[in-house]
DNA sequence: AAACATTCCTGCACGC
DNA sequence: TGCGTGCAGGAATGTT
C-alpha cells in the first residue's frame, strides 16, 4: 500500500464498481488486524447499501445507508479487491483473505492483508470527525489546505528531519515513505534536513511538488513496490516513474550522480547528493 | 536473511 | 520540581 495515491486509485475503482450496490452478506475469517474487528461488524453490514466511496488521508471511507461508514485502512500490506461475478476470482488466498463482502450483483469485495497492520471499523457517520483514526489529521495535500505558508509555519522550530515531518499525518495527510523521497528529490531538499532549517523557497517547492507528485502517481494507478495491487488486482504503474526511491547506486536522472540510500527516522530514504541540498 | 508500502506506544530529553 | 512536547526507538507481523 498504500499511501494516498494507492488508496485514491482504489477509491475511484470502487466508486464506479460498487456504488449503489447492496452488501448482502459479510464474512470475517480473521478479525485480528491492527485492532481486532468488532464482533458485530459482519451482522451490522449485511443488508446495507453502498451510497458512496470516500477517502481521508490513507483511509478509505465506504459510506453505507443508515448513516454508517466503514473505515478501511490497508496498513503495509493490505489490499481490497473487487471481483466480478462470473469472472476469474483471482488467486484465492485462504490465509490472508480476512474479510469478504458479497454484493447483490454477485461481485465480492475481498480484504487481504498478510501482515495484518490494516484496520476495518464501522462507525456512525456523525462520529466520523471525532473518530480517533481521523481526528488530528493534517490537511489533504490535494485539497488546497496544504499551502506553502502552512507548511513553512508547521516546520518552524522543528528539529526532526523534514522527511519525517512530511510523513507525519498530523502535518499533512497521506504522504508515506515512497512519495516523501520523491517529493523531496523534486524539491531539491535532502531528507535529513532539519525541518526548522527549511527555507521559505524550499517550503514553497515542497508544498508545490507534494500535490504534483501525488496527482501524477494517481494518474499512474499508484506505485507497486513489491506486492501492491489495485482493486482490479493490477499493479500500479508509477513504479516506473520513481526517480529516487529504491534506486540506490543508480544514476540520478538529472545529474548522473549515484543515488544514495540512507535511513531517516527508521525509514529507508533515497536522495541525490548533488541535486538535493 | 535483512528489509519492508504504516501506525501506535513507550520512555527519555528538553524547556518553561 | 512538574508538566507538556518533541523525538527516537521499538513493536505489531509475514513475505521476499
Amino acid at each position: 500500500m498504500p499511501e494516498l495515491p494507492e488508496v485514491e486509485s482504489l477509491r475511484r475503482i470502487l466508486a464506479r464498481s460498487a456504488t449503489g450496490r447492496t452488501i448482502v452478506s459479510a464474512a470475517v475469517r480473521e478479525k485480528r488486524l491492527r485492532r481486532a474487528l468488532d464482533d458485530d461488524v459482519a451482522d451490522a453490514i449485511a443488508g446495507r447499501a453502498i451510497l458512496a466511496i470516500g477517502r481521508r488521508a490513507k483511509y478509505l471511507l465506504i459510506e453505507l445507508d443508515r448513516e454508517l461508514v466503514l473505515l478501511v485502512h490497508l496498513g503495509m500490506s493490505g489490499s481490497l479487491t473487487h471481483r466480478r461475478a462470473g469472472f476469474d476470482p483471482g488467486p484465492f488466498d485462504p490465509r490472508h483473505d480476512h474479510v469478504e463482502f458479497a454484493l447483490d450483483d454477485g461481485a465480492r469485495l475481498v480484504y487481504n492483508d498478510p501482515r495484518r497492520f490494516g484496520l476495518i471499523k464501522l462507525i456512525k457517520k456523525s462520529e466520523l470527525e471525532n473518530a480517533a483514526e481521523l481526528r488530528g489529521l493534517g490537511p489533504e495535500p490535494l485539497g488546497g489546505g496544504f499551502s506553502s505558508e502552512y507548511f513553512w509555519r508547521a516546520t518552524r522550530g522543528r528539529k526532526a528531519a523534514v522527511k519525517t515531518l512530511l510523513m507525519d499525518q498530523r502535518i499533512v495527510a497521506g504522504v508515506g515513505n515512497i512519495y516523501a523521497s520523491e517529493i523531496l528529490f523534486r524539491a531539491g531538499v535532502r531528507p535529513t534536513r532539519r525541518a526548522g532549517r527549511v527555507t521559505r523557497a524550499e517550503a514553497e517547492r515542497i508544498a508545490a511538488y507534494t500535490p504534483a507528485v501525488l496527482s501524477e502517481a494517481i494518474g499512474g494507478g499508484g506505485t507497486t513496490f513489491r506486492s501492491y495491487r489495485d482493486a482490479r488486482g493490477q499493479p500500479g504503474r508509477f513504479a516506473e516513474r520513481l526517480q529516487v526511491y529504491d534506486r540506490e547506486g543508480q544514476p540520478c536522472i538529472k545529474c548522473g550522480a549515484a543515488i544514495r540510500g540512507i535511513v531517516v527516522g527508521q525509514r529507508s530514504s533515497f536522495y541525490c547528493p548533488h541535486c538535493q541540498k
